[in-house]
RNA sequence: GGUCCUGUGGUGUAGCGGCCUAACAUGUCUCCCUGUCACGGAGAAGACCGCCGGUUCGAAUCCGGUCAGGACCGCCA
């Protein structure tokens, strides 16, 4: 008997069929039991009628998470989840386990707390609304990597072990290469930028390494990022607009193929506007002044209580999720970031916020080789150590720019978990290391 | 790095100087139950209240230290 998902079984009805799977509960009537195996897809009930059937798992003492293979008919009937269910089976127990799990998996929620919930995340996750969320990062990844080759971007991958920190400033995270020290890529922006010389338009979906000891729910320091960059754009408003049509590429592709997880989660995916909301740096931080009296007027940059409030400003005004906030300081922006022309202390750069929270960051980048001398020694930066990175620029590269996505923290909004770090299968924060 | 908060059976919580020989829910075990879907009902086992020290006639409860965790801020995706 070949085996089928448990996704698969109304497809079947009539049929013999054999699901193969965890055992995830199993609830005694009397003279009637109710087993539910689970496995990497879904979840499916069948009906034990004899105590004969049960035998198999009485005998091994089979609780909870066992290993199980079970053969029967499959029957529709309205009473049964998803409609229909398996009758008149056999059960035959793979892997017995006689413990009881950590956290218990048969229940609707999780009970367990974070932390327990991230030490024993190798079985936390097997439960389903864990689960989901994390096919949901999967989604993600797979709507962005859609959208773009849609959009004839080409998909790269650039080293993560690297000679430098690239961006000056932020800490790295330092290693022993064969007696030299490399460092663990804190952003491939660097590459991605040569990268643009090669493709024009290119995106990579990896890892990214950040050494900061930041202690928040919303870092962790290895992450996912999302990155696009581009060439030929007229400024960072044709960035805006590539991002656009990818969080709509992304939602659609989630709405498409993860209806079932959203459905586990109960969730509803978010509009993205046609035109996302857009409010400059400075007029963003005169609006918070001007509504709550606070005056962040002289700050370089916003707070994240700033960007909770324009967050909920953005949803009461525009009846919008997202809201683009361009314009940063430039002595706030890395020194690769370009100005805007006609007002030299403000960028060519924005930030999207979803739901109050810093998603994306991107901009246009200088392109002139001049340019970028002009920008190290304004910044202090020594020349030498981004000679190769200078050299893409030496020999011509059109005007471009792009943007990166936190995977996680798109999760974490979407999904509306209480940590980034239940956002990610296994965390690497502060003090986490294992699992 | 700064500020604040929390550690109680496997899990999640209540109790916050003597009614604590530590309560409730869930999980585990035994029994009853033929349509459950967080099944229901009856019973049982399971915790020296994170650890060390102090205050007190008396500490899960107050204080100090220590270890572990969490929230916010700085910084960022």
């Amino acid at each position: 008997m070949t085996r089928i998902f448990t996704t698969d079984l109304p497809a079947h009805v009539g049929e013999q069929v054999s699901l193969a799977g965890w055992l995830q509960s199993l609830r005694r009537m009397g003279g009637i039991t109710f087993l539910v195996l689970r496995d990497g897809w879904g979840t499916a009930q069948a009906v034990i009628e004899t105590e004969d059937s049960l035998q198999p798992l009485t005998a091994a003492n089979a609780l909870p998470e066992s290993l199980i293979r079970v053969t029967g008919t499959v029957q529709a009937n309205a009473a049964a989840p998803n409609g229909c269910e398996l009758h008149h089976i056999a059960i035959e127990v793979c892997v017995p386990i006689s413990e009881a799990a950590p956290i218990p998996l048969g229940k609707r929620t999780i009970t367990a707390g974070q932390n327990t919930i991230l030490d024993h995340a190798m079985i936390a996750n097997r439960h389903v609304s864990r689960r989901a969320t994390l096919r949901l990062s999967a989604g993600i990844m797979e709507g962005f990597r859609a959208s773009l080759r849609e959009r004839d971007f080409t998909e790269v991958q650039t080293p993560k072990i690297v000679a430098a920190a690239t961006e000056g400033g932020a800490n790295v995270f330092a290693l022993d290469y064969f007696g030299r020290t490399a460092y663990l890529a804190q952003s491939p922006q660097f590459y991605k930028q040569m990268m643009v010389g090669i493709f024009e338009r290119v995106f990579e979906v990896g890892p990214v390494f950040r050494a900061e000891p930041h202690d928040t729910t919303r870092h962790i320091n290895e992450y996912v990022s999302l990155d696009v960059e581009m060439g030929f754009i007229e400024d960072h408003h044709t960035v805006m607009a590539v991002l656009r049509a990818v969080l709509h590429g992304i939602m659609a592709t989630l709405q498409r193929s993860y209806a079932a997880d959203l459905a586990v989660l109960e969730l509803a995916l978010p509009a993205v506007p046609t035109e996302i909301p857009s409010i400059h740096f400075a007029e963003a931080q005169t609006l918070i002044w001007r509504e709550t009296g606070q005056d962040v007027r002289s700050e370089p940059d916003l707070a994240p209580a700033d960007e909770r409030w324009l967050g909920a400003w953005a949803q009461r005004t525009f009846g919008s999720d997202f809201l683009f906030v361009t314009g940063y300081p430039m002595r706030k922006r890395p020194f690769y970031t370009h100005p805007d022309p006609a007002r030299p202390a403000f960028s060519n750069s924005f930030d999207l916020l979803f739901r109050g929270v810093e998603l994306v960051t991107g901009g246009q980048r200088l392109h002139r080789y001049g340019d970028y001398l002009a920008a190290l020694e304004h910044a202090g930066l020594a020349i030498e150590p981004f000679a190769p990175y200078l050299e893409t620029f030496r020999y011509g590269m059109p005007s471009h720019g792009g943007f990166a996505i936190g995977l996680e923290r798109l999760v974490m909004q979407l999904t509306g978990v209480s940590s980034i770090k239940l956002a990610t299968t296994f965390p690497r924060d502060l003090h986490r290391l294992t699992p």
